[in-house]
RNA sequence: GGGAGAUUACCCGAGUGGCCAAAGGGGGCAGACUGUAAAUCUGCUGGCGAUGCCUUCGGAGGUUCGAAUCCUCCAUCUCCCA
């Protein structure tokens, strides 16, 4: 079903879309002083608020969390994994189950990575040409073959709402000939990944490759522009390279991609960093950070990261966050290291719920903030505590 | 009362003449983690004015150029025989 829909710009002028029902991206406001944006996406399963965290489930659960507790955490949209899920328990099975929100218990919105941070990641076990990837399976060792075509298939079979194209992720830094390379074949795939389209709750986004050249960067966006997906994505950044560097990159990008589409700057990041995202124009985001780094003793607050290992924390009595309403936030410091050096499974549970949280009203205060029109004085605020605050 | 064996750094434990400030593990301390092969990984863990010096292997003494390692005595613990 297709629908005509209006975007009533906040310069006065109007535009019209057709797009179907399922693929509505609306921008509510978009600040003055900066690039940032307020925004809607309606997907098959709902909507959601922009910019937006998405928590990591790369095996269709976020480690250690209970559904229920991470829809408390105000999260809107989570992530699922193509290869992961392909390889265990194999796509066919999570349909058998009802499809992936059935199958993980999240009725809300599902992005599901196409595999290509994988074809990056496990570089060691996996060979990568023109017709596609073949990895060896991390888990078994046998053949396993991810074509453009094969990743749509199995974000299908999935029945996410956002299926990401299969992309061609480079290692920073690298020559030009092999970043300018992997970006054309980036857009070659996301054509494929397009044609080999057949569910219409499903909408994909590509994802806009070319390293750390400016210029590749905007010819890539350019390119995948005229294909018109329902949304792009920077991708192949915080791959190493400078937080200042991948801010340029950020900066140089996001106008070479379409302002009546949602941006989704891919893997990132620390919380300071998706301030540096919002203010470039960015509109989701996800990260393994805050559930990884949780899991491993640091807490993400207003105030910086806490080491909850280290040893000044045994006696201390505060929670992590006064105005924090999560779990972990109705304990002490000290209890919660206690879990740590116990190696106490609820440890690494509490601080990711507590990370995610985090992050989810980082974001809830970055939406209120554009809503004011006053997102600068809030990325202000915000990076001179993250710098000041860091020794609580 | 007699016999055998033990005692090593915060803990356990290897080492039986120089390559030993002493393996390994635990514990502890610190750091890392950015589209998750990660509830993981990496350092450090006797002291110091530190490419070296000082003090340490139950205690005291001895043998030796040199001792955690060999000898003597003492202390403590374990097992066996009365």
């Amino acid at each position: 079903m297709t629908v005509n829909y209006t975007v009533f710009m906040t310069n006065g002028l109007c535009r019209k879309y057709t797009l179907t029902e399922n693929h509505m991206f609306t921008l509510i406001r978009t600040d003055e002083k900066t690039r940032a944006r307020r925004g809607r996406l309606q997907t098959a399963h709902g909507p959601v608020e922009l910019p937006t965290f998405m928590p990591v489930g790369t095996l269709g659960t976020v480690k250690g969390v209970e559904i229920g507790l991470l829809r408390e955490t105000g999260s809107q949209m989570i992530l699922g994994n193509t290869y992961h899920l392909s390889l265990r328990p194999g796509e066919q099975v999570v349909r058998a189950l009802g499809g992936l929100h059935k199958f993980c218990g999240w009725n809300g919105p599902i992005l599901t990575d196409s595999g290509g941070f994988q074809v990056f990641s496990l570089a060691k076990i996996r060979k990568i040409n023109e017709h596609g990837a073949v990895f060896q399976s991390h888990i078994d060792g046998r053949r396993i073959e991810l074509t453009p075509e094969r990743a749509i298939e199995i974000q299908e079979t999935l029945g996410s709402d956002i299926a990401m194209v299969l992309d061609h992720l480079v290692a920073l830094p690298n020559d030009r000939d092999t970043i300018a390379e992997a970006m054309q074949r980036t857009v070659r795939w996301a054509k494929r990944c397009r044609d080999a389209a057949t569910l219409e709750t499903q909408m994909q986004f590509a994802i806009v490759q070319g390293g750390l050249e400016p210029d590749l960067r905007c010819e890539c966006a350019a390119a995948l522009a005229e294909l018109d997906f329902p949304g792009y994505a920077i991708g192949g950044l915080s791959v190493g390279e400078p937080p200042e560097r991948m801010y340029e990159i950020i900066e140089a990008t996001t106008p070479a991609m379409p302002a009546d589409k949602p941006r989704y700057l891919m893997g990132v990041g620390r919380p300071e960093d998706l301030l540096e995202g919002i203010k470039r124009g960015v509109d989701l985001f996800d990260c393994v950070m805050p559930s990884r780094n949780g899991r491993n003793a640091m807490a993400f607050t207003d105030n910086g990261p806490l080491r909850l290992r280290n040893a000044k924390y045994e006696r201390d009595p505060r929670p992590l966050e006064e105005i924090c309403p999560c779990p972990a936030c109705r304990r002490s410091r000290g209890y919660l290291r206690h879990l740590f050096m116990a190696r106490e499974m609820l440890g690494p549970v509490l601080l990711t719920i507590h990370n995610i949280t985090y992050y989810q009203r980082l974001m809830t205060r970055a939406r209120e903030a554009i809503e004011q029109g006053r997102y600068l004085e809030f990325y202000t605020a915000r990076m001179a505590q993250y710098v000041s605050g860091g020794h609580s």
